[in-house]
DNA sequence: TTTTAGCACTCTCGGATCGAGAGTGCTAAT
DNA sequence: ATTAGCACTCTCGATCCGAGAGTGCTAAAA
């Protein structure tokens, strides 16, 4: 299928690996200089030449070095790349981090987004976990002043919704709680449709309620939830192709506009299960104010059950090596932090 | 006191004026011409020199013109700046924001946010409104998986803190709730300082939870709360004085790291009541990062009782007239909001 | 047939030069 | 006190040039 011969294909692999360094195009000579192939730079020159032919190099001018193409990166991060594991001290470095951090899944974001910044020297993007099903466990209403309530949504799985809403009248504490009681009672462990197929049963203040509860678990249903944390957005900055800093602009814009960073996040979360690493290269056509960027996108968290996506997104000339081992390590340790809060709680 | 004469603090003025429009260095034909005066250049040459000599503008090099120095625009904001309303459309269009939006302080917060960037182009950034005093309200404990249990504490005032922990024990849900109502009754607008008397009362389940409770209480108590929301950073990238990129990647640091941005925020806090607008220029020395920056703040929310912080960060040369009304504007909406959120309960 | 040495050629990049333009400070006249 | 006039200064952009890096091609070597 591929149509590389061997030396092609380690030619690419240096080209990609000195231009990540150096973010700077690579010639014949430096290669063979640095590298110490056992050949001569006019063999490398045939050969980019070829690489050049197919589409996997560019030459920014006549008479310069080559640099990977956005189909060279891909084809070098599908077929070229070789796994490997980060190194053990890194591991325990960040695993310790989490096991000391307080069971709370807002610091467990915050941890990962930074975490992962500060590893890949890139921005970071990471999305609570969120049942794909949201099944209600427990209901609570608390009254916080006058005519707003605050209703706690405890879903099975432990994940947690809130609302503040504002009742039509004034109503006592007391009545609340037995109004949560009851129906937590009726509805527990139950979805969305079951639900608004019970709502006829109730009326007045439960019903008022049910209401806003069937808008919060509307909410959780999407594929991607509500808060999406960030990190690392002054590393975009410090990459030399950025410093002119206009495309650095329009990435930033991209993370800091919620709505379409979910849309960009739910279309790459449907494909790929947990495990996998989904790899961006160059915005992948879907958004071309990332053309010049890349993504490395995992879903972590119980396949079916509760998921959450996490990532990074950094310039095209990134290490998608030891970047997809970051990631997928990180989403090892959420996957797991989660299920341990999950646990073997019955679904369906 | 200010030894300025009319004409001296006319020209600083324009001068300033002119180089928040342009972002160059202000000569004095363009002065004269622009602004049509009625006196010739030489004049303002004069004026100008003047002014450079007291160290209001400065001059990049010996002959170009001349760009408002930290101190002139200290001056400016100072004793200058006539406060000017903003335009009522422009009011119009943001209070029909907030007043659609729901009653939610979160949303609020974004919302806040999200109108400050726009409209002043720069970064904005929203701390929630808390407590100066947390006393407590009511107190709520929910089991959501497990040992793991989520503890809601609502604030006089109606802020809303909560805490997910792990209990040494499996408890049943109705032991919480009754563990819960069984705080709260003792509780009740109590402060942390007397929860800690009160104490030695409990035992077992009771004096565990209450212990978490303070926990989550003393966090209250900082004098800038949890979340800070900010929006607009990308704003800062489009200032042409920024596009080298350098400068503006330390202030997005700043911005990101939220415990140097919390400490900034609270220095500044804890000057001035809510309504001033407090205006920093070139980091007034506090945070070498923002040497090219100024912010403008404000505090907002019931004085002695809940109050938060927003404001902007942009480059030194910001049209401090606008900005500051719009910061002055949505924080008199905030407070507005947080009051008719608050209320007359009593405190104390 | 594959590899490589040699070579002419191309293109960028940094530095030097230069003139135009904008702006200043000073002096002398108003 | 103001201003016209003028010499002077400094930046900025354009242009030019040479060095350097790198290429593609051809022909010889393996």
């Amino acid at each position: 299928m591929d149509n590389l011969t061997e030396r092609q294909k380690l030619i690419l692999s240096l080209v990609i690996h000195e231009y990540t360094r150096s973010a700077q195009p690579v010639g014949s000579n430096t290669l063979v200089k640095r590298y110490k192939l056992d050949m001569s730079p006019a063999t490398v020159r045939n050969e980019m030449a070829a690489l050049t032919d197919m589409g996997y190099l560019r030459q920014p001018h006549t008479s310069a070095g080559r640099v990977p193409s956005e189909e060279g990166f891909r084809f070098f991060v599908g077929r070229l790349l070789r796994e490997t594991e980060l190194p053990d001290d890194t591991r325990h470095m960040i695993s310790h981090q989490f096991y000391q951090s307080p069971p709370d899944t807002e610091q467990w974001m915050r941890l990962a987004a930074s975490v992962l910044a500060h590893q890949s020297r890139a921005a970071s993007l990471v999305t609570a976990p969120h049942p794909e099903k949201a099944l209600i466990k427990h209901v609570e209403v608390i009254s916080t002043y006058g005519r707003q309530v605050l209703m706690v949504l405890v879903m099975v799985g432990g994940e947690i919704r809130q609302r503040i809403m504002t009742l039509s009248d004034l109503v006592p504490q007391e009545v609340l709680t037995k109004a949560a009681q009851n129906i937590t009672r009726l509805l527990q462990g139950k979805d969305a449709a079951s639900i608004k197929a019970a709502m006829p049963q109730l009326q007045g203040l439960e019903y008022d309620l049910t209401h806003w509860m069937m808008q919060a678990m509307g909410e959780s249903d999407a594929v991607v939830g509500g808060e999406v944390y960030l990190d690392g957005l002054s590393n975009v900055l410090a990459e030399p192709e950025f410093s002119d800093s206009m495309e650095a602009r329009r990435a930033l814009r991209v993370l800091e506009e919620r709505s379409q960073l979910q849309q960009l996040l739910s279309r790459t979360m449907s494909g790929g299960g947990v495990g996998g690493v989904q790899v961006l290269i160059g915005g992948e056509g879907a958004m071309s104010e990332l053309s010049q960027f890349s993504m490395v996108l995992a879903r972590y968290g119980m396949p079916g059950v509760v998921t959450g996506m996490l990532g990074v997104l950094g310039p095209m000339r990134m290490p998608y090596g030891r970047t997809i081992s970051t990631v997928r390590y990180i989403a090892g340790i959420l996957s797991g932090l989660v299920t341990d809060a999950v646990g073997e709680e019955k679904y369906g």
